[in-house]
DNA sequence: GTTAGCACTCTCCTCCGTTGAGTGCTAACA
DNA sequence: TGTTAGCACTCAACGGAGGAGAGTGCTAAC
């Protein structure tokens, strides 16, 4: 027994219907739809069919059927046709996404409220990722005496900043020639090669010993949390308006998700060659996730630099309008971010 | 009618009770606790004089009674004695905000969490306030041909960061010729000269005008922003365990009043003079947090600097408790940033 | 193959009646 | 005069009974 094109037709409708109202469908309701020629007694037979294929579930006897996760699986694989924003939420989208500021973090903040708004489900947008980082400019500022900022520029334009103390006496000018000296001998290394870059440097400014190993040691923890991005989430409580969590237990539980950076950057994977990724329910590693759906797609920051954006709903989530605003908002960053760059 | 020693005793007894439990207390249940020698018909009559007075409230006929907002006021203000942290919970605390990286960024969120942890209340953290904002150093950074990463570094050691274009073929070693420029002449100068200083700069350099020009609006969009410090949310969840937030209305509400950057700021206040600030219920401007209690209290970075750490709970919150966590945490921030600079 | 009819199932709602916690009042007591 | 025991009263919460309604599965007719 396989899906001809009437029980596709019914599951269809049955998938839609469940979007909007998150209650079980019954026979008479889909018969009643436009589009779909067919008695009560009729839809009940194909619905059984269905139910014995796996593609829904009741639950119980004399309640209509709910699709299951094979059903959406199907349905995003089979049915999702991604649609076209109209003119009018475009250019309110664009409105919205205008800044004066040009910081980076500040697009990809004021994305996540724009998602979540436009959705009305919970946005995660990860910050960019750094392809292959490498430096390309240090500077140490003084700040006080004995104490100093340090200043590290990479590749995607990303600035890591932190405070070292430094030698007292040291003189503005000083601090300016080793900034020169350090910008010139890792400028473009791989950081593979930068600790025995380092180790050069040192040996041939002995006097510096400190200074020098106290500034190693920042690029380090630095590159070390290369993979530490910033991740910013919309809407955390839009998930709350629907029937699926007015049970206080699960609105905990999906919230503590979005408390874990961690967590979440695992959630939204690495945004993958595919340009619209779709984790349906079990399908998510987080087990939390397990009755939500993850859609994810990917922005460009220049060349090298990739970030992930992706939206956060119930499995029974308007997965075509999703897919939409999703696939438009990943251009309208990537545009953005590109033309700063 | 005043409030002599043994209605003080009764109504401490009832706020003891309900702070505990969240249910209304009845007569009995004070009666049996230790301290109290009356028998219930006794604390009635006492009960029933506290909520003539405006302490008490019913929630109906037949239940026992709720403290008021009034009776906090007073718990807060007569009652509350700040208690200390054992030896063990401040080692563990100390522990947990241990970490390798010294960005500031780094030590505010962990102190969110921490926060959060334990007190199992929501915790909010206001990144530092810059007292009188001067710029200490501008950098500008070649990123690819065309543009470039305009640095500011500010008095308290705040970078600010953004991409600006700059014109073809200028040289790197140009740039940081036009970046000790600018450094030397605007660095230490009050905000309000910087706008003019920049017309004389722009003035003698007519040909880098666009260039700087570029400079001058960045500088001026971050002095702008200077009011947008970063928020950090610990335990948003946390408060969901409360029996008052089994409502997800309530829920709801509270969790759109931690979406938004502005209202934190604006609920945390500005920590004020006072160590601890407290906010009970209606006290709060924003209205959502009608029924919530805001502590807060402020830390140090450095001289100038300050920001504002604080607890939000619901009303019958352990505000000993919340007190004492609240100032250690206020002094553990304050030394790990004055450490770093 | 499709549909009307019908018995059956199961949840949900509403309507009591009961239970129990708690109050307020009164009268007795120290 | 303050304190306490006793008692009638109130009201939310719990639970069972019964009806309504939505939906199903099966059978027989078209």
């Amino acid at each position: 027994m396989g899906l001809d094109e009437r029980k596709f037709l019914i599951l269809q409708a049955i998938i839609d219907d469940y979007i909007t109202t998150a209650m079980p469908v019954g026979s008479r309701t889909i018969s009643r739809k436009a589009g779909v020629g067919f008695s009560p007694a009729t839809i009940r037979n194909e619905m059984s069919d269905l139910e014995e294929l796996g593609y829904l579930a009741q639950p119980h006897t004399s309640a209509g059927r709910v699709p299951s996760y094979k059903a959406y699986r199907l349905y995003v694989d089979k049915l999702l046709k991604a649609g076209q924003l109209s003119g009018e939420e475009r250019q309110k989208i664009a409105q919205h996404m205008q800044t004066r500021s040009r910081q980076v973090e500040t697009v990809i903040r004021r994305a996540a409220r724009v998602l979540s708004d436009a959705t009305k489900y919970t946005s995660v947008v990860v910050a960019p990722h750094i392809g292959s980082l490498r430096i390309r400019h240090v500077q140490i500022v003084p700040v006080s005496s004995g104490t100093a900022m340090l200043i590290i520029v990479t590749s995607a334009g990303i600035v890591k900043d932190a405070v070292i103390s430094i030698p007292e006496g040291l003189s503005a000018d000083h601090l300016y020639g080793i900034s020169r000296m350090l910008t010139e001998r890792l400028a473009g290394q791989p950081i593979e090669s930068v600790r025995q870059i380092f180790a050069d440097i040192i040996r041939d400014m002995g006097n510096e010993r400190k200074l020098l190993a106290e500034t190693m040691q920042v690029i380090e923890e630095n590159i070390a949390a290369v993979d530490d991005r910033d991740v910013y989430v919309g809407g955390s409580a839009n998930l709350l308006n629907y029937p699926e969590y007015s049970d206080v237990d699960k609105a905990r539980n999906f919230l503590s998700v979005l408390e874990s950076r961690d967590t979440l950057r695992r959630v939204m994977g690495d945004g993958g060659d595919m340009e619209i990724t779709i984790r349906i329910g079990p399908e998510n590693e987080v087990p939390e996730l397990s009755d939500c759906s993850v859609l994810t797609a990917s922005y460009r920051m220049g060349d090298q630099s990739t970030g992930t954006l992706g939206i956060i709903g119930p499995t029974r989530m308007n997965y075509s309008r999703a897919v939409t605003v999703l696939a438009f908002m990943g251009r309208a960053i990537s545009q953005l971010l590109s033309d700063n760059k």
